[in-house]
DNA sequence: ATAATTGCAAATGCTTTGCTTGTGA
DNA sequence: TCACAAGCAAAGCATTTGCAATTAT
C-alpha cells in the first residue's frame, strides 16, 4: 500500500463521495485515495491506465473496468477533472477550487498547472461579448523550454 | 485524372499541396477542396465521417480509410488544423493566417470562432513567465447562449 | 517505370456494457 | 436484505494498418 501523509491543502475526496451519496465501496476508496494525491502534485495527470496500475499495486483484483466506471462517475458529480490533452488518452486530477490551466511540454510531456487572474476574467468577458455565458473552459498552452545561451 | 478550374474566392489549399511535395490524387483533390470551404464558414468544422459523406457525393468509391489518412497528412504538413472538443471524434478546418479560438454552445454543439488580440498577446507572456516557448496553444470557452428576459 | 496511394478488411486501442456474482448501507 | 457495484469478457467506436491492385509523376 502506497502511505502518503496528506498535503495541509489535500481535499478530502471520500468526504465529498459521502456528501454525494456515493456508496464507498473498498476500490472507491483505493481509486479516490490515490486521485487525492494528485491534488498536491500539480504534474500528476494519470490516466485510467496508469490509476489501474497503482491501484492493482494495493489490491490485484481491482479490474479495469471498475476503474473506468468509477473515473467516469466521479466526473460526473464534479469530483474530479478529466482532460483531453493531444495524445489519445483521457487524463484525471481531484478538482481544486481555483480554476486554472495548463502548459504541456511538448518535448517531455510534463504539465505545469498555472492560474492567472487576468485570463479568466478575460474569458468570461469574451464569452459574455459573443452573447453567452460561460459554463466551462479549456486554455492549453504547448510549448517548448526556453533556449538558454 | 479529373481537371477543374480552381474558384477565385477560396484559399488554395492544392497548391499548398504542391508546395509541399504531396502527389494529388483524384481522392485527395477532393477532400482538399471540401476543406476548403471551412474557411468561409467559420462554424463548419467536420468530423472524418462527415469528409466521407460529402466526398462520396463526388465520387462513390473514396473509402473512409483514405479520408483518415489523407487528414493524418494534411494536418503534418500544418495545412489544415484538427480540434478534438469535448465529444469523441475530431473535427478539422483549413489553417488560416491569424490563429483563433472557438466558443462551443454546449447545447446545440454549434461553434463560433473568435480572434482576439489581447489574450494571444497573454498566452505569450504565460508561457513565457513560466521559461517557456509557446509554440500551440488552444483556448476553448463552452457556453449556453444568454438568457434575455 | 516505380514509388506512392488506394480500397478493403482485419486489427488496434481506448472505453463501455451485459451478465452473473458479490457487497455496502 | 437487496439495490447497487465489481469482475470478466465481449462489444463498441474511432482510427490505423497490411496487402494486393492501381496510379501519379
Amino acid at each position: 500500500m502506497i502511505k502518503k501523509s496528506p498535503s495541509p491543502f489535500a481535499v478530502n475526496l471520500e468526504t465529498k463521495c459521502l456528501k454525494n451519496g456515493l456508496r464507498l465501496t473498498d476500490q472507491r476508496r483505493i481509486i479516490v485515495k490515490l486521485l487525492e494525491e494528485t491534488v498536491s502534485d500539480t504534474k500528476f495527470h494519470p490516466d485510467v491506465d496508469q490509476i489501474h496500475q497503482m491501484a492493482i499495486k494495493i489490491d490485484k483484483k481491482i479490474s479495469i473496468a471498475t476503474v473506468y466506471r468509477t473515473v467516469k462517475l466521479l466526473e460526473e458529480y464534479n469530483i474530479i477533472d478529466k482532460h483531453d490533452f493531444k495524445a489519445g488518452k483521457s487524463r484525471y486530477e481531484a478538482v481544486t477550487e481555483t480554476h486554472h490551466d495548463h502548459l504541456i511540454d511538448v518535448n517531455t510531456g510534463e504539465i505545469t498547472e498555472f492560474v492567472d487572474d487576468e485570463i479568466e476574467k478575460l474569458k468570461k468577458k469574451l464569452a459574455s461579448k459573443l452573447g453567452y455565458d460561460l459554463i466551462d473552459h479549456r486554455l492549453e498552452l504547448y510549448c517548448k523550454k526556453k533556449k538558454v545561451d
